[in-house]
RNA sequence: GGCCCGGUGGUCAAGCGGCUAAGACACCGCCCUUUCACGGCGGUAACACGAGUUCGAUUCUCGUCCGGGUCACCA
């Protein structure tokens, strides 16, 4: 027996104190009451925080209530800290919820395994009803049909509603003696059931395909489909969002929402999000988790936009949103039928986006602790560093392999000296830096304007184009082909000391 | 296997009976340029297939194929 069973439930929670009115709210027409409701075993991936998104906007998108709830009841799979990653992911990256755990409105709990009290009893009402029946079933005697369905040739592979017709005395004796017990929901025999979902449409199934699903196990825990739907009419959800896996057996959560009486909330199925043609994105793929993208160096905001787009498309060409433009321009019906793909590539461009359009400020102190104190110390000018890296730059993590130069020159070959239009070669090159060197010795001030405008004004004295004699400075200076910014730039950012040093040993080297 | 869903360039996608079938990423080329980038301009590339409905199908219907989901006392 679980813990979670004997627990009190809220008594306007269960069927005798039940009032509609609870989960009645003040709403503005038009607004929608959703919920995510993760379960907290692990890192949330991409594909969870695009639910939590769809759902969030969602309700925003008409001034609604976003909830959120923790589904929690899977004891075995529950992971320590897990909670608290949803918590911080949702908060760091803006979707803010009006009801949880830590914000209680009237319908709570909001933590699953805190409302087990109140499932059992909504079962027993639907036993009184006739519309679910106790299964003495054991395991066994389910593995020995299920056996006995696939040797039969046609499985049918659902159970056979053995204990659907017990006589009264015949259950009322097995209660009596205490035989555990399972509570199954009666499927209508004939006919079809169906429903809307605003992105599939209509979809409809033969009420034969339905098996007579567990509500409640006999540990006296409620199945998950039975607890997602007393929970989300008592919380008085409208729109439910939730992955398209869910599809078909949507059928039996109306068919259970009709047999209380209550009006199933409008259904909003989302496709999955895809590692590649054939697999979901999984939760053991590190890369695919929003805390792990963060830490490589994307921005919250980035990965948010690049999930919005992914499965979902605006109606006009605006690609770039704010979380209140998603809110304006949020529209669940434009969310996607087929699954997608999703695309580091296309993130990275997005992530670039955002971090063009940080202003040089912001960019300097997102780059620092990236750089790092013993790096940072070496770079004699960091702004001019920094205007060189922003539009270098698509993941923040990549910085230091950008500008590992500074602090040790890499033993580079004289053939990087060659560049075909630029016309230098090793040759060329030592007499540019024969040219430089004298006039980087004297040249005061040390200044980005200053050196050019020396180094230029040179090139034009002897007819030259500037790339001829520059050129090779950015090569002797970072003995690498790309370098964020010139080989002026370089100089500046490098000090004067490091600059003229790094000339002498190209000039040996060259010699 | 039964049932359900899906199928527009390599990827995300617009389209909702008539279009030279948008756009973005990626890729290629050119320009700019003190390297590499940024930026600008241009380019390659798609309606899975077969019937039917229609004056006309990417759009509607059916079939085929392919892909995914689901068939638990897991969520």
């Amino acid at each position: 027996m679980s813990d979670f069973v004997n627990m009190t439930a809220p008594a306007n929670m269960t069927p005798e104190g039940y009032d509609e009115s609870i989960s009645a709210r003040d709403l503005p027409a038009g607004a929608k009451v959703t919920r995510f409701a993760p379960s907290p075993t692990g890192y949330m991936h991409v594909g969870n925080l695009r639910t939590a998104l769809y759902t969030y906007l969602t309700a925003r998108h008409d001034k609604g209530v976003f909830i959120l709830r923790i589904e929690d009841t899977d004891q075995g799979r529950k992971v320590e800290g897990a909670t608290d990653v949803i918590y911080k992911t949702l908060t760091e990256t803006g979707l803010t919820w009006d009801e949880g755990p830590d914000k209680p409105g009237k319908v709570g709990p909001y933590v699953q395994s805190e409302r087990m009290g109140i499932f059992k009893a909504w079962a027993e009402k639907l036993v009184a009803e006739g519309k679910a029946y106790y299964c003495f079933c054991t395991e066994e005697r389910l593995e020995k049909m299920r056996e006995e369905q696939v040797a039969s040739g046609m499985a049918v592979g659902s159970y056979d509603r053995h204990c659907r017709n017990l006589s009264k005395e015949e259950i009322e004796a097995n209660l009596k003696n205490g035989v555990p017990y399972v509570i199954r929901q009666k499927m209508p025999l004939e006919g079809k059931t169906g429903f809307d979902d605003l992105i599939y449409g209509h979809i409809e199934v033969d009420n034969s395909e339905l098996e007579d699903q567990v509500l409640l196990k006999s540990d006296g825990m409620p199945t998950y489909n039975f607890a997602n739907v007393i929970d989300d009419h008592l919380m008085g959800i409208t729109h439910v969002l939730r992955g398209n896996e869910y599809l078909s057996s949507t059928p039996k959560y109306n068919l259970l929402y009709e047999a209380f009486g209550w009006t199933p909330p409008v259904y909003i199925h989302c496709p999955p999000v895809m590692k590649d043609a054939h697999q979901k994105l999984s939760k053991r793929n590190g890369d695919a988790s929003y805390q792990d993208l963060v830490a490589k160096g994307y921005l919250s905001e980035a990965v948010l936009n690049y999930l919005l787009l992914l499965g979902w498309s605006p109606e006009g060409e605006k690609e770039i949103f704010s979380l209140d433009e998603m809110i304006e321009s949020w529209d669940p019906a434009r969310i996607s039928k087929s699954p997608a793909i999703f695309d580091p590539l296309k993130l990275r461009h997005i992530n670039f986006e955002y971090i063009k359009a940080l202003s040089p400020a912001q960019f300097i102190e997102k780059a620092k602790p990236v750089i790092g104190e013993e790096l940072l110390a070496q770079i004699k000018d960091l702004p001019l560093l920094c205007k060189n890296l922003q539009p270098r730059t698509e993941v923040l993590g990549e910085i230091p392999e950008q500008i590992g130069f500074i602090a040790s020159l890499p033993d580079y070959d004289t053939e990087l000296f060659c560049n075909k239009k630029m016309k230098t070669d090793p040759a060329t090159a030592k007499e540019a830096l024969e040219i430089l060197l004298p006039i980087l010795e004297t040249i005061e001030p040390w200044t980005p304007e200053a050196i050019f405008g020396a180094c230029a004004a040179k090139a034009a004295e002897l007819e030259m184009k500037n790339g001829k004699l520059l050129y090779p400075l950015g090569i002797a200076l970072a003995g690498t082909r790309s370098t964020p910014g010139g080989g002026t730039d370089l100089a500046v950012i490098l000090g004067r000391e490091k600059t003229l040093e790094r000339i002498r040993f190209a000039l040996e080297k060259l010699a």
